[in-house]
DNA sequence: ATATCGAATGAATGTTCATTCTATCGCGCT
DNA sequence: AGCGCGATAGAATGAACATTCATTCGATAT
């Protein structure tokens, strides 16, 4: 009985504390990582950076494979929590479609060094930790997904397009922004690009009847500097 | 006189030599690196792979970075011949597209852990090196730029696109076809993606009065599993 | 034949770094 | 008050690695 559930309060703030540095502890090889890559950042700068000893680290966390599949996970996790957000409550399959893009995108922005590291260092990750993080992206994937299954379903989308396929598209798309932004970010702004690439998918799936009730979104096309 | 073009074919030979087993050097650790990474592959690893001293290494290369550009460079520079190579002689703009599209996925496909190999690693090399491999990535989109204004000109394509922003969806587009391999292999086969992708972009782009001429390119959605 | 010169070698070097270890600390309990 | 235990600290350890360098080798020119 002197353990289970009831644990001391004492026991709980100390637990609090070592989860509020470990996530600290997070955030700054987040943006040491980002910076440099994995390989360049050491323990011991980790460990500077946060005020923390090297000793704590590993008190944290089992070895620097291990903070890093924390930090790509902590990262993705963001990523995957804005877009069911922002398409939560969407009726219109193509509407909800386009808010989880749109939304997507805009993380990715935020984020653009974090988003980078991710998919960059998640190959230098232990073959199970990989399996990890590759889950994570098919599960933000799903409302994607979802979404294009509605419109199918609806009668607003080609059912022969192969949903699941177009979803993983956009993911790839939405990414490019962060990956390839030194290319886009010559051409487009974000709204262009997110404008320009929905209404590339879209164009290729919203059947010809359905059109008219989407011009802002198939219309647009970026102005391209 | 005892310089100059004209050097003894000693020299010539020697010389041969030395190119000869750089490349092969440049071989051996793509294939090392592209199995276990960049920092994880040794310069004696290498030495050892090749049957070359280590010493001889930097011979033939400044420093591991400069391997590592050599290396890159490398696999970039067969994925830009096959590109032209497959368009050219192709009248049709969407036809020479969709050559050029294919041709690249095809290349990618064939040197798929080179493909990651480039990217994941080239944000590690240093400022002009990874110029250089941006610059090699834009020329490789120039003929599909190309091929869209012409397509455009000729009032194939609808003019409002972005011709060069879509044309890198494309390069994109196939390049996930080598870095989301673990996803997209589990939906469709190479073919289907091909088809499938160009479907995609094609029918965004082509204007309804020419769909009729395309009608395997812009019907096909590939079967997914 | 032999002198010359660049190429090749691989052991040696010095540094960097992940990880461990031992000593200290301070919280939460009695 | 003071005890005990987990948390923290940071020096120590030892392995790995990129790079260097003193030396040897081999081809060509004389």
């Amino acid at each position: 009985m002197s353990l289970g559930a009831a644990s001391s309060t004492g026991r709980r703030t100390t637990t609090a504390r070592m989860a509020d540095r470990r996530q600290q502890v997070i955030e700054a090889a987040a943006a040491l990582m980002a910076r440099d890559g994995f390989h360049a950042v050491s323990m011991q700068a980790i460990a500077q950076r946060t005020q923390v000893s090297v000793g704590s680290l590993y008190q944290y966390f089992e070895d620097k494979d291990d903070l890093l599949l924390a930090v790509i996970t902590s990262v993705l996790e963001v990523f995957g929590k804005d877009l069911p957000a922002a398409m939560d409550g969407i009726a219109d399959p193509v509407r909800r479609l386009a808010a989880g893009f749109d939304a997507y995108c805009r993380a990715l922005d935020r984020h653009r060094d974090a988003a980078v590291l991710a998919y960059r260092e998640s190959r230098t990750l232990p073959r199970q930790g990989r399996r990890l993080v590759q889950q994570l992206e098919i599960d933000t994937t799903r409302p994607l997904v979802d979404a294009i299954a509605d419109g199918q379903a609806t009668g607003i989308l080609d059912p022969e397009v192969p949903g699941s396929l177009i979803a993983f598209d956009m993911v790839v798309l939405a990414q490019a922004w962060a990956l390839k932004h030194w290319h886009f970010a010559a051409l487009v702004d974000l709204d262009g690009y997110v404008a320009t690439q929905l209404a590339v998918v879209l164009r290729s799936m919203v059947v010809p009847r359905r059109r008219s009730a989407y011009p802002d979104l198939l219309r647009r096309a970026a102005r391209v500097s």
